[in-house]
DNA sequence: CTGAAAGCGCTTACAG
DNA sequence: CTGAAAGCGCTTACAG
């Protein structure tokens, strides 16, 4: 089937093909007889705009380029969501992007520009150095907007973003768990640096700091797998009664470990994680998590990038934080 | 930044245009030395080509579509994975696309064409009868190459499909039950009538049939709220000795439950969910589950999509199946 | 309010 | 192996 294009709908309706781009485009712009003759003639016809052409004309490709580097973190998906439906409701598509590895950076830079994405919304938790530079070429050098989604970036460019206060919240959660008496609180994070972790970690110090406790950190890859050792010594070495996972999956991982150790929850030991992803349901005793509002920062994400494009010079600074909040189930007291 | 054109490059090469796009796109067609020139000239600009002006003048895209109805499933994340990897080696992009709600079917569909992708990844258990008609159009009418991706379609059409046997592994993993000495055997599935679960179902029953026992069937809905109530009341009228849950997360929160209510796991009830998902590896205890390779499945529909994406005649016909395995942890004996 | 025409940045027969 | 030129299907000043 060759598709009718808007020539085939000019002739139909005996008008120009300006006439055709105007009604669809700009109906105002036409006399209401002339637009329902072209809509009319459109619709005959089928008539589905082409999407290169239109872009390549005008220069806008109403395409966001949404980038990820692990589709299968819970949170990525619930975000993605909020982004999605955003992005539908003004009209933008979405091209997905999954590999921020170092070495395809250039490549996806180049994928990025190629396709004349409007925007971009990057979902990383990791942002490395080359991240940041090929970040900062899309932005300067490129004038693409771009917004950062739950995470921050340690660039001196400061660049938009949306993301909980995750000192705060890291700040927060101990404290809760030292109001509760707990002396002995432990932190889960990852063995990579990720910024958004760093600040969780921030805020368990300054906590403990403040009420002169002692810092227990424990280090560990993401990975349900190979976690099992690392939590297994650490919790044989230390001797706690708090635990802080930097993720939900993290904090289960933890919370079977001391289970099968024998330990009561939440008599012996409170556990909190982080994010309130799904996994918080289906945990027992169900876990008291940090609820990050996921799908809206998503969402917000989105809109705020539509504004962005709106405007002529991007400024593309500042943190926009959204309110995170405490989430008692029964890991804790 | 105004980016570099074609033009700019073959002027600074001191060559045509049609030799820069050769140079790029078929570097045998022209001579070494040229080659060298236009390359070195294409750098040294950060040319980088426009992919709408591409687009238009080739009538190819190396865009597909991925078309999703719940992102945050734990399954549908992995497949995208599994997609993604396998299009950005054929250098294929992803456009994204995830209401498939009945109303907004004819908007997805001139989105589709209007982008021009090259063919569509189809990742939803429900197919509707609507839906079965927009993938026919699709297919018939505009001559998109379709692939459905763990999942299959009850339209006669007979879309070109990468899957499980479904049915097989209901029954497997039925006979698996029954073989540990289970009687009352349950089977949770969900309310709506997607085919993929009907398909464990007619299984189930199959195996339920051959060994004389009796049908014991569950709807809940899928999410993990107000399935509570549908599996409690289940559960107080039934008494079972075995269980399988269409989803891991089903199968987990009938785990739960009967532990909640005493009963012993897996000494006086067997559990088995479906999928694999990391879900099982936060139960306790750890579930027992159907395998299906969900990365592969994904990887695989995008590398039947591109041969099929590669033929002059669409075929889009017929079934891959893919094997699963029946993966015994400690709900089950 | 509408049309004629140029232009967006590529690809690709066609000719040489 | 290379170039001139037409064409892909739109948008958008410009003129009327």
């Amino acid at each position: 089937m060759n598709k009718a294009t808007i020539y085939d709908v000019a002739a139909l309706a005996r008008v120009s093909n300006a006439t055709v781009s105007r009604a669809l485009n700009e109906p105002d712009k036409v006399k209401p007889e002339t637009r329902d003759k072209v809509l009319k003639a459109a619709k005959e016809l089928g008539y589905k705009a082409n999407a290169f052409a239109k872009g390549l004309a005008s220069n806008k490709s109403t395409e966001v380029a949404v980038v990820v580097s692990d589709l299968s973190r819970a949170s990525v998906a619930e975000m993605v969501k909020g982004i999605s439906e955003v992005a539908s409701h003004y009209n933008y598509s979405i091209l997905l992007f999954t590999d921020t590895s170092d070495d395809k950076l250039p490549e996806l830079l180049t994928n990025l520009v190629s396709h004349s994405v409007d925007g971009v919304l990057y979902l990383n938790d990791e942002i490395t150095q080359k991240q940041n530079q090929m970040l900062e070429d899309l932005v300067d050098k490129f004038q693409i907007p771009l917004v950062l989604c739950n995470t921050v970036s340690n660039s001196d460019h400061n660049f938009l973003s949306v993301a909980i206060d995750f000192e705060k919240a890291g700040y927060e959660v101990t404290k809760s768990l030292i109001q509760e008496g707990r002396n002995n609180i432990a932190l889960f994070t990852t063995t990579k640096r990720f910024p958004v972790n760093e600040l969780k970690e921030a805020g368990y110090k300054k906590a403990i700091k403040e009420y002169g406790l002692k810092e227990l950190i424990c280090y560990t890859t993401g990975n349900l797998d190979s976690n099992k050792n690392d939590i297994d010594t650490f919790l044989n070495e230390n001797d706690i009664d708090g635990v802080i996972g930097v993720r939900d999956s993290i904090a289960i991982a933890v919370l079977n470990t001391l289970i099968a150790k024998g330990r009561r929850i939440p008599e012996d030991v409170s556990v909190f994680g982080f994010q309130n992803t799904r996994y918080t349901q289906l945990s027992r005793p169900l876990l008291s998590t940090i609820n990050i509002p996921i799908y809206e920062i998503g969402a917000r994400s989105m809109r705020v990038l539509t504004t962005e494009m709106m405007k002529e010079e991007q400024e593309h600074k500042g943190l926009i934080t959204l309110e995170h909040s405490i989430i008692k189930r029964l890991t804790t007291k």
